[in-house]
DNA sequence: TTTGTATATTGCAATATTACGATTAATAAA
DNA sequence: TTTATTAATCGTAATATTGCAATATACAAA
């Protein structure tokens, strides 16, 4: 139906399906990737740097803004958008602890 | 459209993204911290785990395993689905190479 | 005020995702 | 061989995503 069952599942779980899924496609990862690179910009120059029309990707910003991963500060007449390192360091926190969990136990069956 | 416009981006940009999307969803996370957790498991079990029919739970599995995120071998007439460290490794290793750019310039304009 | 620039929103079409019932396929057990 | 068990596939419905043209909004500059 499309529609995620989210109720079944933990918080946790919820919440970093979110996350990551705001970063599951290859625009708002160039998105993140460009924004870490400059480390400040304008809305502009990310229309400049993707194949992709103006209000897609004010639609894509719009996603990872909602997902918590970057932030935007009005500025002059254009606005400034820049990562949210407190979320992303909770994505990054998330895959840590599995990297660690995976050293753990080396003993797979496969 | 709903097509991702994936020639424009890099390899590494659609290689990642398509990682990124196999675990964008709170089943696949469940499903693969049910992995860890177990070290080895079969099907069945993963359906026992999940609010969700078999059918549906085989769909994740497939999805899973398409991404190259684990790998299932036949085991009597059942099957034993775990991890593939090394692709998770390579999704892994990119959060981390994110956490260290993100590490280094700490002057961000928000 | 008018004009230009930067970004958001709306509306829509094409396609993808999520979920499940019914069925199939393959092996195990009786 | 028959029956049971396990997992995949098919078909379909509901919903979400992706993308863009057209338009709206908001501010700056002239």
């Amino acid at each position: 139906m499309g529609v995620t069952k989210t109720e079944h599942y933990t918080d946790k779980q919820n919440s970093n399906a979110l996350l990551i899924r705001a970063l599951a496609h290859p625009a708002r990862i160039a998105i993140i990737e460009y924004l870490i690179k400059v480390d400040s910009c304008i809305c502009s120059d990310i229309v400049g740097e993707l194949p992709l029309s103006q209000p897609t990707v004010s639609q894509h910003l719009k996603e990872l803004k909602t997902a918590g991963i970057i932030k935007g500060n009005i500025e002059g007449n254009s606005i400034c958008y820049c990562l949210d390192e407190k979320v992303m360091g909770k994505l990054i926190a998330y895959f840590t602890s599995i990297s660690n969990q995976l050293e753990k136990k080396k003993n797979s069956c496969c």
